[in-house]
DNA sequence: TCTGGGGTCCTAGGACCC
DNA sequence: TCTGGGGTCCTAGGACCC
């Protein structure tokens, strides 16, 4: 049996933790009134008022003119996100935190331990709120895809069971958006098909979706009648895997075209990326960059590295001249950077290559450590202020606090 | 009322190799 | 020369999730 488990109003409600004065208030979390971005999280309160998440900050303003607009604390949430997993563990080591605030919980053959699935909901909620103070949905299936729209429909602070047996029923009445992977392209062309319900989605021959939507119509057919069918959902809960990518990116406050501002962005992200990448102890082969001009249009370039690297200065090289060649000096909304084809071991390298990048590895930990005791911007390469050349970022690879201009 | 930031997975064409 | 078939890597874009 398994057990999906979904927190309610997560940051929102972590935020009330710390200043309880907002309970009970409208209160969106993810920026400030006037801000570009989205809301992360909007209190029940401010749902009244049509208020969601991915909603811009600016309509959820004039939507709810008295909301409390907070900006978002992602440390405070990754520790309550801790915290759950601490609960969650004292119940089977077979758990899955799939996202900060949920979880999917692999049950099977507890029940001499925990009862039926009921009763042991009801436990996981009293100890969450007991260890956490915060409140979740549980939904309870024989497949994690159910089990996840259960704990939707069982929101807020409820538990859902649907029996075996009785997916495709429970399915059956919702919207084919309930369904995890549909979403409004999908939802779109299976509304123009006259398919609005998973019901209607079930009784189509399984030949039809596969003709219309190839590979992704199978696993359609699948999740109509309850299946984890394909992709993510199959997989087994408690396989810890690495990450596949790192990534940054910032949208400026207003669309800027001066180079040197961009580019120094650009540097500083892909500092974090390294940092990062240091961090975990891995290697990234590729680079890639992201462009968002002021019309919203996208672009996205990458170039594979000769040889892995998680190092600042091959990093920046590499992100300035994809950027270079990708921008049309038209003004720019968002840039980004990010590394895939991330390796845990150092690939193969000749002796005098692997001694210089032990030395700047030294170099770029004792950079990190002042960045731990000082904050991010205490050390920054000379290329991260001024978005300097990459000769002169060459005369100073690691960015050491002694070789910062003047100030 | 313009539309964040961090991810995953999928598709599709071309290069390249056997 | 008018031509295959599979596998894998690379790049670009897009859908989707929280």
């Amino acid at each position: 049996m398994i057990f999906h488990v979904d927190m309610d109003a997560f940051f929102v409600s972590v935020e009330e933790l710390y200043d309880p004065s907002l309970k009970g208030k409208a209160v969106v979390v993810g920026g400030q009134r006037d801000q570009r971005g989205v809301v992360s999280a909007a209190s029940y309160e401010a749902r009244k008022f049509g208020v969601h998440s991915a909603l811009p900050l600016r309509s959820a303003a004039q939507r709810c003119p008295h909301a409390i607009f907070l900006d978002g604390h992602p440390e405070r949430y990754r520790e309550y996100s801790h915290k759950v997993h601490r609960v969650l563990e004292s119940f089977t080591p077979k758990v899955e935190m799939a996202s900060v605030d949920e979880a999917y919980l692999d049950l099977a053959g507890s029940e001499r331990l925990w009862g039926p699935p009921l009763k042991a909901a009801h436990l996981l909620h009293e100890r969450m709120k007991r260890d956490t103070g915060l409140n979740c949905s549980v939904g309870i299936a024989t497949s994690r895809m159910v089990a996840k729209v259960a704990s939707d429909q069982a929101k807020p602070n409820g538990v859902l069971w649907v029996q075996p047996g009785a997916e495709a029923a429970f399915l059956a009445p919702l919207d084919v958006r309930k369904l995890p992977g549909v979403g409004k392209v999908t939802e779109q062309k299976l509304h123009e098909l006259g398919i609005r319900r998973v019901g209607d989605l079930a009784r189509l021959e399984t030949s039809f979706l596969e003709r219309r939507f190839g590979q992704w119509g199978l696993a359609l057919a699948g999740k109509s009648h309850g299946l984890d069918a394909g992709g993510w959902f199959d997989s087994e809960i408690g396989a810890h895997e690495d990450p596949k990518s790192i990534s940054h990116e910032h949208t400026f406050d207003e669309d800027t075209a001066a180079a040197v501002k961009i580019e120094a962005t650009l540097a500083r992200l892909t500092e974090k990326v390294a940092r990062r990448l240091r961090e975990h102890g891995f290697h990234a082969r590729t680079v890639h960059l992201k462009l968002r001009d002021a019309s919203f249009r996208t672009v996205t370039r990458a170039r594979t590295l000769p040889a892995p690297t998680q190092l600042d200065r091959e990093l920046i090289l590499a992100s300035r001249e994809l950027f270079r060649k990708a921008w049309d000096r038209g003004k720019v909304r968002l840039i980004g950077v990010g590394v895939s084809g991330l390796e845990r071991a150092e690939g193969q390298l000749d002796l005098l290559a692997a001694e210089q990048r032990e030395r700047d590895r030294r170099a770029l930990s004792a950079v990190d450590r002042l960045r731990d005791r000082f904050g991010e911007a205490s050390v920054t390469l000379a290329s991260g202020l001024t978005g300097d050349t990459p000769e002169r970022v060459h005369e100073n690879p690691v960015g050491l606090p002694g070789k910062q201009p003047r100030k």
